[in-house]
DNA sequence: CAGGTTGATGACACAACTTTGATGCAAATG
DNA sequence: CATTTGCATCAAAGTTGTGTCATCAACCTG
């Protein structure tokens, strides 16, 4: 949540490519509504704010339990400080680098052990940070949508997802009715992956990755 | 040690993120006391200081043979000569950002000999302060920004490092899309470092160091 | 309930496109 | 002046989506 929305959707765009899912509000209640609809594993708040301020929303998400970062302009200490004794995480000062961004959300979630740097599944094991994946202990070279693809699966199993879901997760798009793209990709990545058996499809509806054999 | 304590803790929280352990005194006698106690590689003062004063912390320092980083109000000229002339290695002016609080600090650690020099994975070395490579005992001769490349690769391996991100670290500006710069440094690091199998691209992505053989 | 109908998914080849590797060369650096 | 650095260019390799046809699942109908 952003006073600025292209810097929000630089954030946004950032964030994703590191392998995080993201939402962005451009004033504070919409801020607020997400918050309260959802469960975020860490909140990214600039202190500047249209609407309800910085430091209400901090509030509250502290009140629901959810790590904060705030965003604050160079030089004002007393921002900071006022910040961190409310209870924030951690901040940024503006301009940042992209790369401190993802140090400090990366340090954040890995106070709270909000990290999943793997996540395995039976002899499959995917590792997020380096965009690895493993099969019975054998490399398996994936493209990036196919990793996309695999991640979201393996972060689902046991879920039918609906090929619209997939498609706007993993090409981030809105989806345009038919198109044979989704189940390419799901092709694909049955076999390189050898998941014939795991991603099941459903019929009219998608896909669905089972956790164990049926 | 600090005057102020909002800001005192502000500087231990960025301290502690930046990876350093840090204690914090509200008075002089607090501070000699955890000085007599503990030995710490690096001590931070304010000089205008309740109970001992700054001065006398700073002589007791160095009796210690800690380096010492003092604080002082903006145009204080005669405070800054006489803290240098006592044997602080630095100072800072409030109010100051505190990305140059961390400079300083990591600069006079780094004079001290109290960071991290060497940084091994395999048959390959680098040491940091010293700003040579070697891979299997023979050294090798890397230029400024390779060796930042591959200071890099060795302290995030078993990642995938994306373009922008290596762009930004290691030429410290931001990246203006596309330009075969990074892909350039890469391919001459890996020839001459003999690394061709160990730092692989990552299609779309980037670059990743294998910490081992895949 | 058999058989046909319809729409959805699997398989695969192909072509457009994007990304990366390689190399020579010119500009910057010191 | 020697070295380093980055750009331009071309070649090579990898990727992605479309199109086509085969196959399959559900549904309808008699």
């Amino acid at each position: 949540m952003e006073d600025e929305e292209a810097i929000a959707n630089l954030i946004k765009f950032n964030l994703q490519h590191a392998g995080y899912s993201c939402e962005v509000a451009n004033d504070g209640n919409t801020g607020a509504d997400l918050m309260a609809e959802n469960s975020y594993d860490l909140c990214l708040f600039d202190i500047m704010l249209p609407g309800i301020n910085g430091y209400e929303l901090l509030e509250y998400a502290k009140s629901l339990h959810m790590p904060v970062i705030f965003l604050t302009a160079k030089g004002e200490t007393l921002d900071k400080v006022k910040g961190l004794k409310m209870g924030a995480d951690d901040y940024i000062t503006k301009p940042f680098e992209i790369i401190e961004l993802l140090a400090r959300v990366e340090n954040v979630l890995r106070r709270f052990n909000k990290v999943e740097q793997d996540i395995r599944i039976g002899d499959l094991e995917i590792n997020v940070v380096a965009r690895t994946v493993k099969k019975g202990g054998r490399d398996i070279n994936l493209t990036i949508k196919e990793f996309d693809l695999l991640l979201l699966f393996m972060r689902n199993p046991d879920r039918a997802l609906y090929r619209e879901m997939i498609y706007e997760q993993v090409w981030d798009s809105p989806y345009m009715g038919d198109s044979r793209t989704v189940d390419l990709h799901v092709q694909r990545l049955r076999r390189k992956a050898g998941l014939e058996q795991q991603i099941e499809s459903v019929y009219k509806v998608g896909y669905r990755f089972r956790s164990s054999a049926s």
